[in-house]
RNA sequence: GCCGGUGUAGCUCAGUCGGUAGAGCACUCGCCUUGUAAGCGAAAGGUCGCGGGUUCGACUCCCGCCGCCGGCCCCA
């Protein structure tokens, strides 16, 4: 019948009702009460929709409610349309943007002059859980863009009217406006069916943020909040935010001695005893693996002078980033600190004559480098002005690009599976700005997606992201409270062996000169970046092989310090990180220190252990190992500290 | 670089109304000689981030700078 539709239930199951019907009244009607009491919002053949939609056309319905996500991103929308009326009602004048539901929460952009104070949050919040105690329902309107600016006009809401003008030249027909009370606001939607549904909004930080994210544009004062639908979810979340502080790197640094800042070299770290061995290890894994993987180490100079930038392009496009060098006179030399170790490499290449035969030739190195960073950009280890990269650069033949992808991803793959990161991959495409031909950017982005296949391996595309020379994979991780940092990256470059650049080539099989690729690889990405997200990860309780103290030896009383000290010589002879603990303490208060440290083993030694020429161990955490001989626990701790 | 917050002993933090600062832990010393997460006691430790200003007097109020933290932009 013309005048009925059928909705097909996610059991299967279909149902009939008259054409027109709301999705509310459908689901109080046909499906039960209790869930239309429930439902936040409705997802009909597969997209979602305010509830007080009617059905017109036969389809496949869901209902979500507070036990799916998507409803939480829902209210979320909602709690930014509430906090931003408030913002309204308490500071006439200013002006909204947007407000977007983020992950973990929503955001909302105002155009006001002055900056929103703490206090100023705390009585936004107030005022935003009052307007969901009223229970207001969120009506969607649907205009024409006329009506849309002329709306926005009256209420003089610029940057409103400038969305509306962007979004109808893009082609948009229906505009949408959803209200709750008397206040209005330009948005697709969908929203929950009132504000009561957004069970608690707690408002979180505020921060100023450009128009559009350009520089260029006004600043915007940002609130950042989240909601859930009820507080004990709020307070599970206040709380895991508690327990991402002290994963912090910055603070476990701190605590465990392994790195410090000090201001007079800003975003450049200090490596201490503690954090200089995790370094040395991981170089050394990354030396060990390269080297497998038919990687030649090399180092270049630190500086050089502007000549090379300009061959290289950074001059134009990167001065702003690179450390200048001056003299005690005051005067500018022509040279600069490396930030990027791809030129010097490229002149390395070009040192000699290169015939096929050497492809693919594979630099690495672990130089640091220096980039001037925006001062309000840095921050502890993820974001500094002086790092090492595990960085190379692979001369190939074109044909040999996905080969190398592979055995890349490969690579990373192994190192990221042995410490336990799980990461994510961008490829990045073509963007607008690009150098070279289409045919060359089909076959570079052929090559790259026919690793990712040939691996099985799931990518996020990313159109446009790529470099303007050349495609790239991007492997990202998150830290512990979910900011996700870019560690390795695999990028093909076509422009840097042209004749404009480095006119890199090499002799061909038929005896003519050919181009080779460059690809600029990184798996750690930088040590520094590296070891934050490691340190989080683990949360300072470093596996065997990564810890910088792997055993420490505490004494019952005095008389055992000769045996303690000749054990900790043999095994550092042994090539382990041992220390003895000789300070005046109860053996006790001792434990607690190397448990506080994280130490991966407390050896206890006593009159028994003397006696019978062992150690007691206790592994980080509390288990007792029980007495074992001096031989049994060097075996155990020579298969714990091995490089995975 | 931009917006906001913040800076007190090695660390974590108190410090009222403007009257030149205090705790716990750590460090040092002494006693204790310990069997699996803090033994007891004493002493010592500060140009209150730096520089100006207001004031009889500034950790405190004002201005500038620097660092750090949360964002924006950018990025390994």
């Amino acid at each position: 019948m013309a005048d009925q539709v059928t909705v097909t239930l996610p059991d299967g199951s279909q149902k009939s009702i008259r054409r027109g019907t709301t999705i509310h009244e459908f689901v109080k009607s046909q499906i039960g009460p209790g869930l239309a009491k429930a439902a936040v919002v409705a997802r009909l053949n597969g997209q979602e929709m305010d509830l007080a939609r009617p059905l017109l056309e036969d389809g496949k319905l869901e209902i979500l409610t507070d036990r799916n996500p998507e409803a939480l991103e829902v209210i979320r929308h909602d709690a930014a349309h509430i906090v931003a009326s408030v913002v309204q009602r308490l500071f006439p004048g200013t002006q909204v943007t947007i407000g977007p539901a983020i992950e973990d929460g929503f955001y909302y952009d105002f155009a006001k002059e002055t900056p929103f104070t703490p206090e100023d949050l705390e009585r936004i919040e107030a005022e935003a859980n009052k307007e969901i105690q009223k229970d207001l329902p969120f009506v969607r309107e649907e205009v024409s863009a006329d009506e849309a600016i002329a709306l926005f006009e009256k209420l003089g809401e610029k940057y409103k009217v400038e969305i509306v003008k962007d979004i109808v030249a893009r082609g948009a027909k229906t505009l949408t406006l959803y209200r709750h009370g008397d206040w209005v606001d330009f948005c697709l939607g969908p929203h929950g069916p009132s504000t009561g549904k957004v069970g608690v909004i707690k408002l979180l930080s505020s921060s100023g943020a450009y128009w559009r994210g350009d520089s260029r544009n006004a600043m915007l004062q940002r609130i950042y909040g989240t909601a859930f639908f009820d507080k004990k979810a709020l307070n599970e979340y206040l709380k895991r935010l508690e327990e991402a502080k002290k994963r912090d790197h910055r603070r476990l640094g701190k605590e465990l001695e392994l790195f410090q800042f000090h201001p007079a070299a800003p975003g450049a770290a200090f490596w201490l005893p503690r954090g200089t061995a995790i370094y040395t290890v991981l170089s050394n894994w990354m030396r060990k693996l390269t080297a497998e993987n038919g990687y030649q180490e090399v180092k270049t100079p630190l500086m050089f002078s502007k000549l090379l930038w300009e061959q290289s392009g950074h001059w134009g496009k990167y001065k702003e980033n690179m450390f200048l060098v001056w003299d005690s006179e005051g005067n500018e030399h022509n040279f600069s600190l490396k930030p990027m170790n791809c030129p010097s490499h490229h002149l390395m290449y070009g040192f000699k004559k290169r015939s096929y035969r050497d492809l693919p030739l594979r630099f690495s190195t672990f130089d640091p480098l220096h980039r001037n960073e925006a001062t309000g950009s840095l921050g502890g280890l993820t974001r500094v002005r002086q790092f090492s990269q595990d960085d190379a650069h692979i001369y190939a033949m074109e044909s040999q690009i996905t080969e190398e992808a592979k055995r890349f991803v490969q690579l990373l793959d192994r190192v990221y599976n042995a410490v336990g990161l799980k990461y994510a991959v961008k490829f990045s495409t073509r963007p607008v700005q690009r150098l070279g031909s289409d045919e060359m950017w089909d076959r570079a982005e052929a090559a790259l997606k026919g690793a990712l296949d040939a691996l099985g391996l799931q990518a996020e595309h990313k159109p446009g992201e790529g470099a303007f020379y050349g495609p790239k994979l991007d492997f990202d991780v998150s830290d512990s409270i979910g900011r996700k940092w870019q560690l390795g990256t695999f990028q093909v470059d076509y422009l840097a062996p042209s004749p404009d650049r480095f006119d890199l080539t090499y002799v061909g099989e038929d005896n003519a000169e050919h181009r080779p690729v460059v690809i600029h690889r990184a798996i750690y990405g930088s040590f520094e970046r590296f070891i934050a997200i490691l340190i989080e990860h683990f949360a300072g309780a470093f596996p065997v092989w990564l810890a910088p103290v792997q055993a420490t030896i505490v004494t019952v009383a005095d008389r055992h310090l000769d045996y303690a000290r000749a054990m900790r010589d043999r095994l550092r002879a042994r090539g382990f990180r041992v220390e003895l603990d000789e300070r005046n303490m109860t053996l006790n208060a001792r434990i607690r220190e190397a448990q506080i440290h994280k130490i991966p083993f407390t050896l206890v030694v006593g009159d028994r252990e003397v006696a019978d020429k062992g150690v007691s161990p206790r592994r980080y955490g509390g288990e007792d190992l029980k007495f074992m001989s001096a031989e049994a626990f060097e075996e155990l701790l020579a298969k714990e500290a091995a490089l995975p």
